[in-house]
DNA sequence: GGAATGACTAAATGAACAAAATGGTCATTA
DNA sequence: TAATGACCATTTTGTTCATTTAGTCATTCC
């Protein structure tokens, strides 16, 4: 076969899940997208379901690479804790994909949906308690459960990037690196 | 009568919507609970939802009282965080209305729970500022913006106690008060 | 011969309608 | 004159059924 069907198949359900989401998308129409017959769809993926799968986890590598470019060796912790998950949620709210699921799982609460989320999520929390235990074990931040450090570094930001924007001014991305610092890294005793 | 038929209503009115959550609870059930007709609760209240008003102003009047008792001038800010922050935990195991409020609001998203929750936010959050404030002209902690280190506060506050709970093994008060310690005033720096 | 296909089926979905429940009113009652 | 519950308009809930959809498989095509 001259044009590879498994990629057209990806491509066309990534364009479908982005613009429709997934309850929206039909594998009719995936088919018909990818230029495929929809028998077809079921030689390379089990379900409808795997497909999304396979989609999302390629979205979650392309996010720890993200991440772990963000990361400069030469900085401190708390700076490349700061960068790597500036990145990843300006990765998140850049691309179409995760805002629309983002929106399904809140608004319709597909399960398959909310399924995937939970993963995303855990990647990201993954990433940085393994970053976090690096730290502690270099003596670079005080000794600490990684995995509640990890919870809250990263409700902090959605926090302060996601949640603030809904009552007042967004804050720009110093004002948030400086928040970061002052809040879990100096704190605010005198 | 001798006994007050406005309290009687307000009584089995927030029984109910402790117990069945808002749009549960109708009309027809307050006024069985409260022994009244349900024409009496309408020469109180101008509707279902002036009703509710009522007895979640009560609600956010009580815990400003609980948390400003908790607070005691001749110590730190740290300290009297801890005590309000803890009476705050007391108080939310007392209020299952809060809870169900909480939950009916997210899972249901009824508009007016999410408008009175919204409420409650505020007020909380305009309390912790005031005292953020003035911890912060007394120079007891370090220069910051109270807005901002209020909706900070209460964010991490919330991470901890509902969102933790959702994934692991709910985290026990003096985890809770030990981890706020660790991450807002001491930070993780060395 | 084996990959690709699309007509086919069982199951899921949602539109449309009917029945029940609910918030709020008001004439009657005590 | 305050209290009441039968009553009404509207909303919500339950049900039915035609349509849509995920997934299969006999047939086609290279």
């Amino acid at each position: 076969m001259a044009v590879d069907r498994k990629q057209q198949i990806i491509e066309a359900a990534t364009n479908s899940f982005s613009l429709f989401g997934y309850k929206a998308t039909t594998m009719d129409q995936v088919a018909r997208l990818a230029n495929v017959g929809k028998g077809t769809i079921y030689t390379f993926f089990k379900n409808k379901e795997e497909l999304f799968d396979e989609i999302i986890q390629s979205l979650i590598a392309e996010m720890r690479e993200v991440a772990e470019e963000a990361v400069d060796p030469s900085l401190s912790f708390y700076e490349n804790a700061h960068r790597a998950l500036f990145q990843i949620l300006q990765f998140r709210k850049r691309h179409q994909l995760t805002i629309k699921l983002f929106q399904e799982g809140k608004e319709m609460g597909t399960p398959a949906v909310i399924e995937v989320m939970t993963m995303m999520e855990d990647a990201i929390l993954s990433f940085i308690k393994e970053k976090i235990s690096l730290a502690v074990e270099v003596g670079e931040i005080k000794p600490c459960n990684p995995e509640v450090t990890a919870f809250v570094m990263l409700k902090l930001y959605i926090s302060l990037i996601f949640d603030w924007e809904q009552r007042k001014e967004p804050l720009s991305e110093e004002e948030i690196l400086r928040l970061f610092e002052l809040y879990l890294f100096e704190g605010l005793s005198i």
